[in-house]
DNA sequence: TCCCGTTGTGTGGTCTGACCACAGCAAGGT
DNA sequence: ACCTTGCTGTGGTCAGACCACACAACGGGA
């Protein structure tokens, strides 16, 4: 991998060299900054036309380059003046995430049973690691959005804040912020495309308390502690949010036929 | 979630309006194309000059929006004419999501046990999927990529090269794309901050041949069909590769104290 | 007729200089 | 002591120009 002669008898390809762009260029000397902590999450970057001065450029390359990091996560920009003005260094790999993965879902580079196979693998951990680590403490916001999932005549938009709550809430738990920005891609990437459906249901009511008693059960075997329970627990709502995908695991299945999201799924090739 | 009154008495917070970025504008009309299935990938967009003139914006507009859908994978462009030139949308999501990784790993956002621990999920799955679905022509390449392993004389970086064409062969093995696109950007952003602790390594050569009897180990579980020895042995090389970084799980060990990548770990709070 | 420079045209890349809206702050007046 | 009023610096936006590049059509020469 790497070499040229990719078996098709000529040895071409010579281009990708490609001469780097003036703003890929203020990409990089930013980038040497934040690598070697020069640059923290807080510290404000000089001014647009001060850094294209500063680095001999224009302040549209500059600004190009603003983009790309404010794509990433990494920076907020501000207009006016005072401390909280101009560009500042944050870390939102959430919202960046969950543009990228939104945009290729959009292009069919991902199918939706890709991503909700992805975020099996990433609860799957969580759950564990929260069933390993957990304390009552750290449950307190999950119980209480498992409790507010049954009020009665819950408006569905507010069931899904909840849900969304619930299990970004359980990517908290493990402690990783990587595990946490992709929950939080995952479920509002494909809420954005999996909503309509939701609000199509059948029998909604017994839909929701349905994937509340899942949550609910999830919860309690995290609480006991016992990782292979709650892991079960965690498959079995899967399989009831989302039916019609294969998730392909070989842990026990629940009730099976639940009321579903009704999702459309992409042939294998 | 979402109200004001965040306890400390006033209820002032009407900020978060800001106002949309003409940009942003642009953004969201290229992305309703492509959600629509209106744009798809291969396709080219208009001219710069012309899609502002569409749009009724000026061409910096259209260019920032450019850069932010390059910086999501799904946009790149080359001058010239012909019909290779312009503005042509592809689905690369794992340069993009190196990027944003990388990023934020230098931000320290991320800690590299994070990192681990979210490539730990990824390739479980991964290879689960494989041992149940993959036949022996799947496996055709990884096989020859453990071969080249055991060269001798082999140079590190080669052997890196090698090594990374495993783990993201086995990734392609689950035929998810989102999969893939989270093993390169792990891969590489990992290589860029841990490389040079592995050039560090004390005794390389045993170092490499125990890495590759790993990948022996695991490609052999999966022709067996066996999952569950398949994770055990990925286990075991992922704790050999990264061994002071804790992944907690509670699967068996394999031989423990390898010779090791020696990279650093982040204090949990 | 065929080949090969030449020129044309459209692409992204870059720069300059200007103006706007906004938010804070300091100087001034009341 | 308070309020008003500008000043200043921030990002946001625009228009217009020029460059390098690469293909494609043209035209002259063999």
């Amino acid at each position: 991998m790497g070499n040229a002669t990719t078996g098709d008898g000529q040895h071409s390809e010579w281009r990708p060299v490609r001469r780097t762009r003036t703003f890929e260029a203020v990409l990089d000397r930013i980038d040497e900054r934040i690598a070697s902590g020069e640059l923290r999450v807080g510290d404000r970057l000089p001014g647009e036309r001060q850094l294209a001065a500063l680095l001999g450029v224009s302040r549209p390359s500059v600004r190009e380059a603003m983009r790309v990091l404010e794509a990433r996560g990494v920076l907020t920009a501000q207009t006016g003046s005072g401390p909280d003005a101009g560009a500042i260094l944050v870390a939102d790999p959430g919202r960046a995430l969950s543009g990228l993965v939104g945009t290729h879902l959009g292009l069919s580079a991902f199918a939706l049973a890709d991503v909700v196979e992805a975020r099996w693998a990433i609860e799957r951990l969580a759950v564990e690691t929260a069933a390993r680590e957990a304390d009552a403490a750290d449950l307190a916001p999950l119980r209480k959005a498992v409790a507010e999932m049954r009020a009665p005549g819950l408006e569905l938009a507010a069931f899904h804040e909840l849900d969304t709550a619930f299990h970004v809430g359980l990517a908290e738990l493990s402690g990783n912020p990587l595990l946490v920005a992709f929950m939080t891609a995952i479920r509002t990437s494909v809420h954005r495309y999996a909503a309509r459906a939701v609000e199509e249901m059948t029998d909604t009511a017994a839909g929701v308390t349905a994937l509340t008693d899942d949550h609910a059960r999830i919860l309690a075997a995290i609480e006991d502690g016992d990782a292979e329970r709650a892991v079960a627990a965690l498959d079995t709502h899967l399989r009831r949010a989302y039916p019609r995908v294969d998730r392909g695991t070989g842990t026990d299945t629940g009730t099976g036929t639940g009321t579903g999201t009704g999702t459309e799924q992409r042939e294998r090739p």
